[in-house]
DNA sequence: CTGAAAGCGCTTACAG
DNA sequence: CTGAAAGCGCTTACAG
């Protein structure tokens, strides 16, 4: 295998010259970079990354933390982070976790044996950060959750306003003639930590406004952020609440398993019952009726969050909290009622 | 940060013993054994893994290569991959490519830099296989596809029976009384060597056998493993052939984007067009209506994976190419006809 | 069974 | 601007 010691050798500098070329450290003559440089390239020389990061103390490896394998909408956002992660040189590891796991506990296990450079959180929930992050001395993102209220100093986060979003989705059920309206999805359990509680706290403003009653034990039905728990989840909401004119699924994966939980209960979509999902995941373009839903803007949810640990793990930049652009695509699923 | 050195100090022996102790080395006395263990117990140590890869010259994680990041079906193997992998104490890590990219040429580029101790290849063309597999001497796997030909001894593969599910398929339609049917996925200019060729040898063995005429021309559209190939590949094949009355996706993803185009285009599924996917992954179950559909056992293709993997990385076992069963899933998207 | 020591491939004060 | 040398945290012959 070829070294750093070869490179020496064969460009007659010094390792330690050698290792500053490979650095860009300033202080070097243009003349050794040159020379050094052309027998890295006729060497093919890859420095080794366990000797780099041994000395360098800091380990391997951004570390992406998955949390809900199950939902698809993180399928694309993980693409495009590890993507600009390995264009940009860095390695990306990946760890996938239950949607109810503690992905800050999870987090701190690996900082132990492997020490990342920094963590990209997909999903977060903020009662397990504000617990134990500070445990957590990298850079982190956390991407689809705001981490603003939480003020660490090592923690970004970017998401779309889910409290716009919500009160959205709603105000605009209620616009088209729609009084019974279940939602389904997340956890009553966790309510002010999770994603969920922002988007129903949006979707509480706009009932009020529109004057319509919500009453959680009628209308609500929690469910994992899966196809399997967005078809049990529908079942129980419609047996319960048989009066519901329209859903709306806080994630497009729930959603496109209510929409086939409510086919087999013999329903049709959106002739009997109107569904909005919440994501805008490719596949929610493919169902049959295509899915009205809040898109989320992946591709920019992906760039800002590894830009952002990029300039904060290299220059140390500092952190921050920001909002990204939604916007909702009116599909095939959502009719308009008159009572 | 606690180092070996740290146990070795607290717990009385050498570093050397320590080490042994931690790499489960036969030649430790029982004593040594638990004193070390207790003392790594309470300081909660973990190995610098750097300063361990260094040494033993092996690098890193074990590089999963996901050949196609459109294609859903890689997804759920990846992440029971990933999770096994995990659960065994291994690293992992994810190299998303696209579907025409070379993932050996990719894998020889990460061997040069990170040394990963073996590599597991979601998806791959075995014409890349050929040419350049040779550079790569650790332990590595390919799923779906069978690398059997090659007999690369560091080489192992496991697949379902791509000729005799294709061959199931088309015998399956032709049964129900299609004669008109199209074939949708793939790549024409590469066959001989993806995982296409199988499927289609094994439906021209079908239609041969049925006394059904199959052109290429009139009756098959490549297409890329994607929703949005599905739904091109679809409303080109139509438009060029009128008369066909069920269309074999070699991808259930493509056939997701099939059923979509089918829609778009005035037809309706199964009524019009019937649809016969492949992989049986867990959309396919919540589509309208849902898809008939060839299912690969993703839990024992990831679980055949790994074990083989470790097996060999840890114990020079020997590598293996087997074939994983497979079943038909009648869904809802073929109807019989009568002509 | 155990310890002392060399060395894996790098980076980085330090001295010049 | 450059080189010689220490040291990152481990593993593993070697000697006893």
């Amino acid at each position: 295998m070829t070294t750093i010691k070869d490179i020496a050798r064969l460009s007659g500098y010094s390792i330690g010259t050698v290792s500053r070329v490979i650095n860009n450290h300033p202080d070097v003559s243009e003349e050794a970079r040159e020379k050094v440089e052309q027998v890295i390239r006729e060497q093919n020389f890859k420095p080794n990354s366990n000797a780099k990061q041994l000395k360098q103390q800091s380990n391997s490896a951004i570390t992406i933390i998955v949390k809900g394998y199950e939902n698809m909408f993180f399928e694309s956002i993980l693409e495009r982070v590890q993507a600009m992660l390995i264009d940009s040189g860095e390695e990306a590891a990946v760890a996938f976790l239950d949607e109810y796991a503690n992905e800050v506990q999870a987090a701190i296990q690996l900082s132990a044996s492997r020490k990342p450079k920094g963590f990209i959180f997909l999903g977060g929930n903020l009662e397990f950060f504000r617990q134990d992050f500070h445990n957590i001395d990298v850079p982190s993102v956390l991407l689809t959750n705001t981490a603003e209220e939480l003020g660490f100093p090592n923690l970004s986060s970017f998401t779309i306003d889910d409290m716009e979003a919500g009160y959205k989705v709603i105000d605009y059920l209620a616009k088209k003639g729609h009084t019974e309206i279940g939602i389904i999805g997340g956890s009553a359990s966790q309510i002010g930590s999770q994603i969920g509680f922002r988007r129903m706290a949006g979707c509480e403003k706009a009932f009020a406004e529109n004057g319509i009653e919500f009453v959680e034990e009628k209308q609500y039905e929690p469910s994992r952020f899966s196809m399997s728990g967005g078809y049990e989840s529908t079942q129980k909401l419609l047996k319960k609440n048989p009066k519901i004119t329209a859903i709306f699924a806080i994630g497009d994966t729930i959603a496109i398993g209510a929409m086939r939980a409510i086919k087999d209960m013999g329903y049709s979509v959106p002739d009997d019952i109107s569904i909005i999902g919440y994501d805008g995941i490719e596949s929610s373009r493919y169902t049959i009726p295509r899915l009205t839903t809040i898109r989320q803007d992946t591709e920019a949810l992906a760039k800002k969050g590894v830009e952002d640990i990029l300039l904060r793990i290299n220059y140390n930049h500092p952190s921050s909290n920001e909002l990204i652009a939604f916007h909702m695509i009116e599909g095939e699923s959502v009719i308009r009622i008159n009572k």
